[in-house]
DNA sequence: ATAGCCTTGATC
DNA sequence: GATCAAGGCTAT
């Protein structure tokens, strides 16, 4: 009843690789129509294959398209409207000047996730435009083979969609557009089993836009904020997707300046703001390590009482299904039984002042409290918390990093601005290869949490280059010397534009770099070449990270990520 | 081949 | 009967 993979042999070029979405098991309330591939409405695929590409250039923005999100503005305007966040793709007002509760299907519009153009509803698994739909649809039922001229990472909008139908179509997989919901027997009319997801996500985006609404009335009256029109209550209101933008590029800086407490209140939404996490996170810091500053969900959410009875209680819960990460997840300290020669005590320095142990427990802890007392939770959104509590721990560990730390904060901003990414992709890198972090976790309440996603950033193709680099990698003995190392060398990038003080980034940069050669020579020297083979990896993480960062854009652009995170700040930062 | 519009039909 | 997400048609 199934037409899988291998009988699709004109897809078969597309290389595969395991991929597990919800099994669709045939009609279930799909009526049988008899004849062709199966049976009535039956999928066209039961096992969804994932297209893996390889990716290396760069995504680029269209030209054409303005970004006028200006962090600088944000900083020293606080009405923001300097920032012009209309301008940003994505970004539709969800309020015409006059109205007031976005309740009209007018109030709710969306880009498509594939191309950006408008979205005229669900199609395949989730909002799309209709040029996409029938892309969709005609490579899935012509079993069309695509190929890519360049290098498989061609940029998509509206504008450039017809160039490459390879990129397209991948990028329609990597967004989720699903295989199964285009029907076998191309039988018209009625409804599939998607439909009931279709209702939940209506009703969960509604909900975002009236929280959201809720937040800037609150924001509005709390801190005095003024809209461009001069706040006559008539003035074109701010995305629903990021209302707090302007606050949170705010709280980035003062997340590095060791803020003072903000007087903002509290969002609507689940998740504690920006700036209460990095409150938080201040007055942890002062007792303890420095990275279980980052525990905002316990901080600020959960009684005390319950956090003492999780910690105590995390070890019997994880994972159920790879071997347990407390004794397993950790090395032994800095390069233990491979440095022959002597290591730099700046290397020696650096690894000291890796806490995995503490990574650890912070993710266990948040991936325990979000899921505490639920049946279902959006992994997608889980991805994303996780994802901004990593951020939260590595701007922590650059604010107390040697040559960072005597940066103005507008280099250390700007520093952190360039690579974040690469430095969360890098991070998964080190924890899966020295700390036995596994690909999956079962949640708490049974949910299967893919780990792996956070390496790349929520990508499910970029699996493929990420264990091409995690592999070669293992082939240049890659160790936590080496990843430290190279953390610096991505966070102390002299390259970045407009730093102030770049003599000292280059600087750091350099005394790095020779350390890291010297460490490889002396510790390594049965590696032939290692330090520059290391170096010729470093764009390839970017290139990874480049690409996850226009997906997590995209999902935020369409209220799919949770909204006031450093992380979106960070996504919005590097697009002013 | 693309993409806008049309037709269909199960579900509400 | 209205809705809306499937597939179909057709001008470009």
């Amino acid at each position: 009843m199934l037409l899988d993979m291998e009988q699709h042999s004109t897809l078969g070029s597309l290389s595969m690789s395991h991929f597990s979405l919800p099994s669709t098991g045939g009609s279930g309330d799909d009526a049988a129509a008899g004849g062709g591939g199966g049976g009535g409405n039956s999928p066209l695929y039961g096992s969804p294959p994932l297209y893996s590409i390889t990716a290396s250039a760069a995504p680029q923005h269209s030209p054409g398209i303005s970004y006028g999100y200006n962090l600088e503005a944000c900083f020293f305007s606080p009405s923001g409207t300097g920032g012009g966040l209309e301008q940003v793709p994505g970004f539709q007002p969800i309020l015409q000047q006059g109205s007031e509760l976005p309740d009209t299907k007018e109030g709710i519009e969306e880009l498509c996730p594939v191309c950006g153009d408008k979205v005229s509803g669900y199609h395949y698994g989730l909002l799309t435009c209709e040029s996409c739909k029938g892309f969709f649809k005609r490579t899935v039922q012509n079993k069309k083979v695509y190929t890519c001229v360049a290098e498989r990472s061609c940029h998509i909008d509206k504008t450039q969609r017809k160039r490459c139908p390879f990129c397209r179509f991948q990028k329609c997989l990597d967004v989720g557009m699903k295989l199964e919901a285009v029907r076998a027997d191309r039988m018209r009319g009625g409804r599939n089993k998607f439909g009931p997801m279709y209702k939940r996500d209506r009703a969960r985006k509604l909900q975002m836009i009236r929280q959201r609404q809720m937040a800037i009335q609150t924001l509005r009256n709390s801190s005095g904020y003024t809209s461009g029109n001069g706040g006559s209550g008539d003035a074109v209101t701010l995305s629903y997707t990021s209302p707090g933008s302007n606050f949170g590029a705010l709280q980035i800086k003062q997340e590095i300046q060791i803020p003072q407490v903000s007087s903002l209140t509290s969002s609507p939404d689940s998740s504690p703001s920006p700036i209460a996490v990095a409150l938080g996170q201040q007055q942890q810091q002062q007792q303890t390590s420095m990275y279980s500053a980052v525990l905002p969900a316990q901080q600020l959410q959960i009684p005390e009482q319950r956090v003492t009875q999780q910690v105590f209680e995390q070890s019997k819960l994880w994972p159920t299904n790879s071997p347990p990460p407390q004794k397993s997840f950790s090395y032994e300290g800095p390069s233990s039984g491979n440095s022959q020669g002597k290591v730099s005590p700046m290397i020696r320095d650096f690894v000291l002042a890796i806490d995995d142990q503490e990574w650890q427990n912070s993710l266990y802890n948040l991936l325990q409290n979000q899921t505490y007392n639920q049946c279902e939770v959006d992994l997608f959104e889980l991805m994303c918390k996780v994802l901004d509590q990593n951020l939260f721990s590595q701007v922590d560990w650059a604010r107390n990093s040697t040559f960072f730390k005597d940066l103005k904060v507008d280099d250390q901003m700007k520093l952190l601005q360039h690579s974040w990414s690469d430095m969360l992709v890098l991070d998964h890198m080190h924890h899966r290869m020295h700390n036995n972090l596994p690909d999956e976790a079962t949640l708490p309440n049974g949910q299967k949490f893919d780990l792996l996603s956070l390496g790349l950033l929520g990508v499910p193709s970029l699996a493929e280059p990420f264990t091409e680099i995690s592999t070669r990698l293992q082939d240049l003995k890659f160790d936590p010397s080496d990843y430290i190392s190279i953390k610096f060398l991505l966070l102390l990038n002299p390259d970045v534009r407009g730093l102030m003080n770049r003599k000292h980034v280059q600087e750091g940069h350099d005394q790095v770099q020779q350390a890291l050669h010297d460490y490889c020579l002396t510790s390594y020297p049965q590696v032939q070449d290692k330090f520059n083979k290391l170096l010729t990896i470093l764009p390839e993480i970017h290139s990874i990270a480049v690409r996850g960062e226009e997906h997590l854009y995209m999902k935020h652009c369409n209220g799919g990520a949770p909204t006031q995170t450093l992380l979106m700040e960070m996504l919005h930062a590097k697009r002013k």
